[in-house]
This record gives structure tokens, sequence and C-alpha cells, in this order.
DNA sequence: TCGGTCAAGTGTTACGTATAACGCCTCCCG
DNA sequence: CGGGAGGCGTTATACGTAACACTTGACCGA
């Protein structure tokens, strides 16, 4: 905790000041209002402030039996996703008087194999993103309050869900192109198994699929640039007819389209249309501007943050699904004339 | 801690394998060669097994005086940059039995005063990116071992620093541009007072200002693609001739240097040249891919808990700076003839 | 036979905090 | 003038763990 020379404790202050330990405690709690004076409390404020004293947390955690400290699970924090839910989530926290502590999942740190075994602190609950299923099961035999991110609600073990509502998004983004006339489309699927996704795909499926004279076509490429482009080069060069529009599942696999397209000679919207879904910064970067989903990643975190409060209070709190918003910029237009 | 029913102790399994508390202590800690049979030990694991033990991370940090947590203090997390830092932070953190709590500084996350207000963990140190001075006597006064990330070696009140060698970085930019025969040179800085900062404006002076002839006019942008359209605009549009290459403080503002270019109706590279400083995703997603330096954010994150380890084992080991490296990319070109 | 060594444990304590339970003094009211 | 009621504290305890000091029995060499 401290270094070398050992960090003042309580008591250090009660001798400082001539009270007891129990005094200071009460003091520096909050709780004092009639049970100590204010100039004895002043006292002991002035001391603890000579000292430097900060409180030892693992022995109030110890004392208290809980941290107040939370683990946010995420996939990656290669985009900034989820440092925007990550932020959400440590304001609500603050609020509270919560820390969190991150824990990306995949490989790369350590035994993956269980969040907890490179998340040294102490627990009092867990928010979890599109986990594994097994990795989940792991989670809830540790008993901690559970909630998850984007996760089927019916899947989750029983654990409390906040999703952002992707398949409003989608159908957004499926009217907005067959509004517009386009009737041959890519799907650009994230090769990633997560309900977040399979969602995506049911939901544009049932959309396009109920227009009479539409193609869907879906390719699945792993979540990065180069992945994206290797895949919808492949695909658009097929023959038969080209595809006049492309449905990304998320923005970086949409940067991906438009270096396929760009390699291929074509042009972005006169040739192809093409969608992402996050709006990131990169959406705003590209060029022509990508017409894309609008995710509050921040209101994530805090309603994420939020609903575990209520587990944790025993309340049984539960707002609907987050509303999305497309955003339509420069990237989609009317498919040219055949 | 847990909830509502009470988690199992070392005392639980102690009872339901038979053997006093401090057996089971030795057995799981792993210190049992030659003080418990290997059949009572394994006893003692099952009986673990069985409750679904896992010991309560409070009372040990207590009892250690020592919580094997670090925190990391970032500037934030709205580039991939610091999350490629915390990665290697926490990759090194874990093979060593550490974790790493993040804590983003600037406002948006409650009393920003001091990192250790929303940061409940226990810790055994601090590694800080960034910092403001005040912020940085704050650290201080808590005692903690403290390591500085890309900080003025001499300013840090003693701190140990681990910087990237991006003075050698601008070095080649500017290497690169004037062997092009770029001139009339625009620096597109980053708005932030950051020691990081100023070294990039320092170096560059120093190398643009050596060659006779040369001129290098240098404007402030907050850290947005928006921020740095406007300014770019604004200088590009000023009346005199033209600066030939933009040279940015980093990858997202040359972002938006590329927006401002093209919303003049200009090129790149043929009728300017952009540089970046990071290479970040975005770097290969916009067109054409962006000349940049390329920094190794994880190998960042790594050398700076290498360094925190060190600190707190008592070694003194001090590797030198980082090196970055030049990526040329299509961004870059020689000045068109005037 | 006997002191000594070693394996295989057990009993006890301390870490620093928060709080329940208790004590004392003074003041006020019947 | 007696006693109940605050006001102002204190004493004692428990949280769960790790580690130190100690005990017990078995074995062994001289």
């Amino acid at each position: 905790m401290a270094q070398g020379s050992t960090r003042p404790t309580s008591r250090d202050v009660a001798q400082a000041a001539g009270v007891s330990q129990a005094a200071v405690s009460l003091v520096l709690g909050g709780k004092w209002r009639g049970r100590v004076s204010e100039t004895t409390a002043e006292r002991v404020r002035q001391a603890a402030r000579e000292l430097g004293y900060r409180p030892n947390l693992a022995a109030r955690n110890l004392r208290l039996g809980h941290t107040r400290t939370v683990l946010l699970v995420v996939p990656a924090l290669t985009t900034e996703f989820f440092a925007g839910v990550y932020t959400g989530a440590a304001r609500i926290a603050a609020q509270n008087g919560f820390g969190v502590v991150l824990y990306p999942s995949p490989e790369g740190i350590g035994p993956a194999r269980n969040p907890f075994a490179s998340a040294q602190a102490a627990l009092d609950g867990v928010i979890a993103s599109s986990m594994a299923a097994d990795a989940l099961t792991a989670i809830r035999g540790d008993q901690l309050p559970l909630v998850m991110l984007d996760s089927d609600p019916n899947g989750s073990l029983g654990a409390a869900t906040v999703n952002l509502d992707i398949t409003d998004g989608v159908r957004q983004v499926a009217e907005h192109l067959l509004t517009l006339g386009h009737r041959r489309i890519l799907h650009l699927a994230a090769d990633v198994a997560s309900w977040t996704f399979e969602v995506r795909a049911r939901e544009l499926a049932a959309r396009i699929g109920a227009v009479p004279g539409t193609s869907l076509l879906t390719i699945r490429a792993p979540i990065s640039i180069e992945g994206a482009l290797t895949a919808a080069e492949t695909a658009l060069s097929a023959k038969g007819p080209r595809p006049t529009a492309i449905i990304c599942d998320d923005d970086k696999l949409a940067a991906g389209a438009y270096k396929a397209v760009r390699r291929l000679g074509l042009r972005i919207p006169d040739d192809i249309s093409v969608t992402g879904l996050d709006d990131l910064a990169l959406a705003t970067a590209i060029d022509p501007e990508l017409t894309t989903v609008r995710l509050d990643a921040e209101l994530f975190g805090e309603r994420g943050m939020q609903a575990l409060l209520a587990v944790l209070e025993g309340r049984e709190l539960e707002g609907g699904d987050i509303p999305v918003q497309l955003v339509v910029r420069g990237s989609t237009a009317p498919p040219s004339a055949p």
C-alpha cells in the first residue's frame, strides 16, 4: 500500500488529536452529529490533514464487506465505442461513490479464462458486454450481481440486460436504402459470434426480404479495415449484377468497404452506397462522410451502471432499449440507372 | 463483496477438509512444501473447489499490506492510443500478478481533482501520462511509487519517466519533407499544454529552421477532426504563398487537415502533402493513406509497467527512449512546381 | 536409551477500520 | 432534590487472511 515508512492510520490521527480511534472514524466518516462536539471534530480533521491521513481501503472494505468497485468486461478497446461505454459507466459510478475496473476480455492479457484472474480488485458487481456463453457461466458462478450489455434477454441466465435498440437502427438503414431505390444489397457482416450481430442479420433479412424483387447477399469479415477490404473486394469482383449498396455491421467495416470500392475504380455514392453502424470519429474522417447509425456509447455505459446499482440495491427497475438514430451523410444516394 | 448469503471463507474450507484454517492458507497459498502432506493438501483443494471458495481480496490486502494493483492515469480514451497503452501495461501487470485500474483524468468523471477520489481501489503505485503539474504534485503527495509517461525527465519531481522518442520521430518527418523539396511548411499543433507537444514544436523549429530558405508557420487546434478542420482551413485560406506541406501533431489533426484541403478544392499529395503522428487505424482508413510516425502504444504501456515494477522492487533499471518509425504512405510527395 | 531432527500440522496474532454497546457528566423538570 | 435524558465520548469487537511460534509424534544414529 504505502512504501517503506508506513502510512499514518486512524489511530495515529487519534493520538495526535487526543481522542480515541473510534472518534476519528466517526468524524471522518461524517456520522458524528450528536456524538462528537464540533470543536473536537475540527481538531480531528486538522490532525488528519497535518498527518496526510488517507484511510486504508483494504481495511475499510474488509470491515464493510463491500468494496464499491465493479468490473466492466469489454471485448476490446480498439474502437472508441467501448471507451465511451467505460466513460459513461465510470461517471455514474463516481456519482454514487463507486469505482470501475476495466477488463478487456480477449487474448493478450494473461490467463484470460476468467476475468477475475487478472482483475485483482475485490468486486461488488460486474457489467459484461458481449460475452461468450462459457465465460458467462464462469462469471455467474461467482454469484456476483451481473448486468449484461447487448445480450439476448432470454439467454443471459437471468442476469439483467441493457440493450441498444440495434433492431430499430438496422430497420432505419434498410428503410433508407429501400426508399432510395436500392434492390441489390450486400451485407458486410462482422465475423463474430455475438447476439448483437445476429440481431443485425435477422432484422436485415426480415426488412429486405419483405420487399419483392430485392436480393440480399451476406458475407463475413473480421472487424478490421484490412479484413473488410479483402472480403468486400472479393464480393464486388464476383460476376453477375453488382450490388448497389453495402450495409456494414459497423463503421470500421465500412472504412474497409470504402477502400474496396475505390480499388475497383468505383465511386461512393455514385456507383455504390455504403452504410455503417456506430458513428465513430472515423465516420466523418473518411470521404465522403459515412451514413451510419449513431450509438450513444456513454449513455449505454451509464444505463449499464444504473442497472447494476439497481440490482445492488435490490430495486428491479428496468428501462427499455436505448434508442439509436440514423445519420444520413454523403455515402448514400439513389442507385444510378442500370 | 458477495451478496445476501455470505461467501465461504478459508475457515469454512478448513472445516470441510478437517484441518485448521492455517493449513488452508498454506495449501492455497502454494507454500505447503514440507509443511503439509500431499494427501491433506489435495483434500483441502478438493474442499475449496466444492465450496467454490475464492479468497477475500480485501482481507488479503489488509494482511499483506499491499494490493498488487496500480493506477494508470491517462488523458483520454478517445483514440485507441491510450487503449493500447493500457493493454500493454495490463499485460505486463498480469504476468507479474498485478491488476491495473484506469483513470481517464479530464472532466466528465466526478470530482476529477484527484485521481484517488474516484479510484476506489487501494493502490501500490501509479503510472501517469501527461499530467498537469498541479495534479502531479497531488499524486506525489500521496507518496505512492510513480512512473511518468512522456513527461519532462527534469520536471517530474524525481519520478521515473518513460518516454517515446518523439524528437526522433519529428526529426524523421522533417527530413522526409525537406528531402522531398518542401520549403513552406505549416505546423498544425495540438492546443494542449503538455511536454510531448512542446517537444514536437521545438524539434520542428530546430530542423526546419536549420535549412536556409524555409518557412515554418505554426497554428494551434484542439485535438479533434472538427477543430483541425477549421484551423487548417483558415490558415490555408490566408493570402500569401500557400504552404506545400502540413505537419500535424497527431493523426486526428491530420484527418481534419485532409478535410480542409479537400474543401478548398486541393488534392493530397499533389497540391499539399500531409503528415501525422501516432499511426492509428484512422491513418489507413483515409484516402490517400497517411504518412505518419508509428508509435508502439502497447510497448509504451509495457515499458511503463516494467518501470513501475522496478521502482516497487527497489531496482533502478532504466532503458532509453522507445524508438519510433516514420511510415511513408501516399499523403506525401514532392511539391508541385511553383 | 536418549537427544536430536524432521514432517505435519495447530493456535494465535495482527493488519486498520466501522460500529454496537456502554459510561459519565450535566442539566432540567417534577 | 432525585432521576431521566441527552451530549460527548470511549471500549471492545469482528471482518478474513497470512505468518510466526509452537506442539506432537515418528524416526534415526550413537
